[in-house]
RNA sequence: GGCCCCGUCGUCUAGUGGCCUAGGACUCUGGCUUCUCAAGCCAGCUACGCGGGUUCGAAUCCCGUCGGGGCUACCA
């Protein structure tokens, strides 16, 4: 039952009703990984038989995070392919077909119980202690119910006819796994009102997709003893069944569902925070999987020479914000100068740091060496060069009481009359002047003398190195600062 | 409740019977460096859920137990 020969056919098909999360895009990633490590095929498929639920909103969405993290896709929406189309939206068509087929041969019948029908004898089941479930009470419904079913106007679902036994496949994360039939009850495969559902799109699309390989959330694990049973329906030989590896769930800091209280889940939200899609592909990488040395530092590159299913684990992870963060530090500590700026570039616009003239930009390409590893994401940046662009300077709140002391107000005074004989405003000019003003003559601590021009020039106690400050924030403006810092 | 999955430092993990007085990373604590904040470097804390077996020898194999999670929909 495994696809051992055949090109190696991948998909990953989310159902967006909300932003693709956390969860999603680890499988994402590894569905990616695994189709590129193979050299197979990459399928986006869109589940959105629920269409109350999922939005074309979101459905473009997932697709611009998808692309936003590097994962392309060799088939699915835009792109198109010999299986398409790949939204179930716009397959109705092939499940009608299919369920027609299957009500034909016997595999389904119609179900006529009213859902009040169904929670009444589910409670039933539950207060004599019994599996609940469907208990087939319409796999055969006599003439007289028939009739009265229909003069009631009732519309029935179409349900799957689970045969006696058990159904065992393989999965390659958990070995074999083991569904006893009796805690399979007939399922659902098309509403009332014709539309068809999960259990029946996954089952047609994945066969009729040639998907060879199935990596997906654990959650589905107790479901597919559901889909090899539409296979078998299709009349599709065991061989040609896809391989399934049912992944581990990425859970919050408190061993809970990840969700907004323990952890952000949306990954728009990790963008606008300044993270790099590179950085949350490393991480989520290195949960649930691992390459088995001790590297941390993961390229994309690296991730498909080194992906395998064989090395993922069967444990759930908990999601750690600080090591995602870490990971992103030494990333945008690994970027080019003009990449970095490329990157920040639309941060600073946003947050109304400058407006983008190549004037502004040259500024900011010459401050980004000296923050770049003093941030954790991309959006600290406006923040640490705001002093460089303002256009009515201020004093911080909680830092101007700290330069308004004597000795602080006799440091500034120093320094004024110290870098008016500058002749050239460098940083290393800046520097030496200074110390020999502020540390040798006037005796006093580096952090105390510098913390004050600090706090004149740039506004903060917390600034990037203060003589690359002052040589980018350029002589008048600095001086000028320093002299309105002296009361 | 039933069925299924899972169980190594706080977290992510290495580990597939001897190389394990259990290794790495993140976090945390202390130190060095230092113009602030970082970065970097050094050091430290902390783990095989528990109980039985099997074996000369177990984190690794078996059984039990406890704990966590998922499913139990005309959601996916």
């Amino acid at each position: 039952m495994n696809s051992e020969n055949k090109a190696v056919r991948v998909r990953f098909a989310p159902s967006p009703t909300g932003d693709l999360h956390v969860g999603n895009i680890r499988t994402a990633l590894f569905d990616w990984a695994y189709a590129r490590h193979t050299g197979g095929a990459f399928i986006f498929r869109i589940e959105d038989t629920d269409r109350e639920r999922v939005t074309d909103e979101y459905i473009k969405a997932a697709q611009d995070t998808l692309k936003w993290l590097g994962l392309d896709w060799d088939e699915g929406p835009e792109v198109g392919g010999p299986y398409g189309p790949y939204l179930q939206s716009q397959r109705m068509r092939i499940y009608d077909d299919w369920a027609s087929k299957f009500l034909e041969q016997g595999d389904a019948y119609h179900c006529y119980c009213s859902s009040e029908e169904l929670e009444a004898r589910r409670e039933a089941q539950k207060a004599a202690n019994i599996a609940p479930g469907y208990d087939g009470k319409c796999r055969s419904v006599s003439e007289s119910d028939l009739a009265r079913y229909k003069s009631e106007n009732r519309l029935p679902v179409l349900r799957m006819r689970m045969p006696e036994g058990s159904t065992t496949f393989k999965d390659l994360i958990r070995g074999d796994v083991t569904f006893d039939h009796n805690f399979v009850p007939d399922f659902v495969l098309v509403r009332g009102d014709g539309s068809p559902l999960y259990t029946l799109a996954v089952a047609v699309d994945d066969i009729m997709m040639r998907i060879t390989h199935v990596l997906r959330g654990e959650d589905l694990l107790s479901s597919t003893p559901r889909q090899i049973r539409v296979y078998q329906a299709m009349g599709v030989a065991e061989s040609d069944y896809p391989a399934f590896a049912h992944l581990p769930f990425v859970m919050g800091q408190d061993n809970a569902k990840l969700s907004k209280r323990n952890g952000e889940v949306s990954i728009a939200w990790y963008r606008e925070r300044g993270f790099l899609p590179e950085a949350i592909c490393n991480y989520l990488a290195l949960l649930g999987w691992a390459p088995g040395d001790d590297r941390e530092n993961v390229t994309m590159k690296e991730l498909t020479e080194l992906f395998t299913v064989e090395r993922v684990h069967s444990s759930p992870a908990r999601f750690d914000m600080k090591k995602l963060e870490a990971i992103n530090g030494d990333k945008i500590r690994e970027l080019k100068i003009d990449e970095f700026l490329e990157r920040v570039t639309p941060f600073l616009i946003n947050d109304g740091i400058i407006s983008g003239s190549s004037g502004e930009l040259a500024i900011v390409k010459m401050a980004l060496p000296i923050i770049q590893e003093r941030i954790v994401n991309l959006a600290e940046v406006s923040q640490m060069l705001k002093f460089l662009f303002v256009a009515k300077f201020e004093v911080e709140a909680d830092s101007l009481p700290k330069i308004m002391d004597e000795q602080s107000q006799v440091v500034l005074r120093a320094s004024i009359q110290a870098l008016e004989t500058l002749s050239s405003w460098d940083h290393g000019s800046i520097h030496s002047v200074l110390r020999t003003a502020l540390i040798e003559e006037l005796a006093l601590k580096p952090r105390i003398a510098f913390g004050a021009v600090r706090i004149a020039v740039t506004g903060s106690h917390i600034s990037p190195p203060l003589f690359e400050s002052m040589e980018l924030l350029g002589r008048d403006r600095s001086l000028a600062r320093i002299k309105k810092a002296i009361s």
